[in-house]
DNA sequence: ACGATAAATTATCTTGTGATAACTAAGTGA
DNA sequence: TCACTTAGTTATCACAAGATAATTTATCGT
């Protein structure tokens, strides 16, 4: 069909060939899911499909290698910083840190890989669900008790309603990506300010569960909460 | 292989038998997936493969099939009433509408499907999530204005801001499942504690978007809010 | 310029799956 | 009881997909 000039068109090294039919894949699973085929993947890059074969032993593999790529080499360390800076007010720091953050998830490619994985059995979901819970609603619980002056997370492990309470504000950021990018649904505002009042809703929450004493929980209907 | 005793092996009625075939690929298609073959299918109930396209011409009309069972006839409309009975406080109906609502959509069959028919572009996801919104959503919003005294949907549609808090509650109630049923991860309260808490939390913040004051979110945790 | 190395292709095997057509036999009614 | 209807089976096709072996050829060091 559109064989494309034959001169100039072959031996890339190893290396780029390699990371050429990962990009693929990752393009190819997130559209089409794991039983997107070898062959498709080969055309899409203009090779032959036993060449996957020779950078790849099977699928299982080609698959466990769009797991890294996807998830765990995207994860900045450095964000776990960014939360942690209390010479930030918290919400102005989880706002950043989530903007930042849903820059890389909310795309077609990270969502719809995270879930082809979950149901597919791969465990990848559950290990992803820990890895948040460990490394980011830990350290967002140690500010939201910093920021009302409790103990820190060390001395007294989280409680489970402030877990559940941290999942609540992550999952439903979570699932904004999802009606937005995935199913298309008409969403009622921007991110940026889905992000604020949920930020706020998590703070004034955690108020009264830390703390007993209610804040307020949206300043625009409000006089200023110096009360 | 497993040949079953011949005799009275066959023949059931052409409408228990298609029923047969449907709820026997609601179990396929959760577990496996849409892929998941007719010859899978019709070993699970001990017929021949091509009986199958006896009672659906072709895959995707089984498949149609799947989606009018698990989704549209198990929405119960005397759930809409349930949530507009002014006689119960706000907070109990709700727990009683979510309750029984989660029992039907906390189970592998409606979210592994829902989930697979969402990327596989089915377009039902979208069709569910307009559903939601319009038989769900938005007679909550009209009751949580009520709670607050203020005019009815009819009259001032829904904010986004509104919506954005509505979906999150819902967002969140759904990643709850996911998480204990989907991807098996520890949750840290019962689904009835959680629910108690995600209710407080939704009426408290939609008093500071409604009315601009701030309600009690946990009583548990500080005196009777009657101050 | 040449020959070794390895990138890439061709040809092919096997298996699984959606779908169809022709045939078989269980139940039913006159 | 016999024939008619139809539930169910057998046999088979076409094709897509994972995988392998043998072969070809681009490229690079000498």
């Amino acid at each position: 069909m559109d064989k494309l000039p034959r001169t100039k068109r072959k031996r890339l090294s190893s290396e780029d060939r390699r990371a050429q039919i990962v990009r693929a894949a990752i393009d190819l699973f997130a559209r089409e899911g794991f039983q997107g085929s070898t062959r498709d993947l080969a055309r899409k890059i203009g090779v032959t499909q036993p060449l996957i074969y020779r950078y790849f032993p099977n699928k299982q593999e080609l698959i466990r290698e769009v797991y890294n790529e996807v998830f765990v080499r995207k994860w900045k360390p450095q964000w776990e910083a960014t939360i942690r800076d209390r010479s930030r007010p918290l919400a102005e720091r989880l706002k950043t840190f989530y903007l930042e953050y849903t820059s890389v998830v909310f795309s077609p490619e990270w969502m719809r890989i995270y879930i082809y994985s979950g149901l597919i059995g791969l465990e990848l979901n559950r290990w992803w669900s820990e890895f948040i819970e460990e490394r980011l609603l830990m350290i967002i619980c140690d500010e939201l008790r910093n920021h009302y002056s409790l103990e820190p997370i060390g001395d007294v492990s989280a409680t489970p309603a402030e877990m559940e309470m941290l999942w609540n504000f992550q999952g439903g950021i979570f699932y904004y990506g999802m009606r937005r990018d995935i199913y298309k649904c008409v969403v009622h505002t921007d991110f940026e300010r889905y992000l604020e009042i949920t930020i706020k809703v998590l703070i004034a929450s955690s108020a009264s569960l830390l703390t007993g004493a209610p804040e307020q929980l949206d300043p625009r209907l409000s006089p200023d909460p110096a009360a």
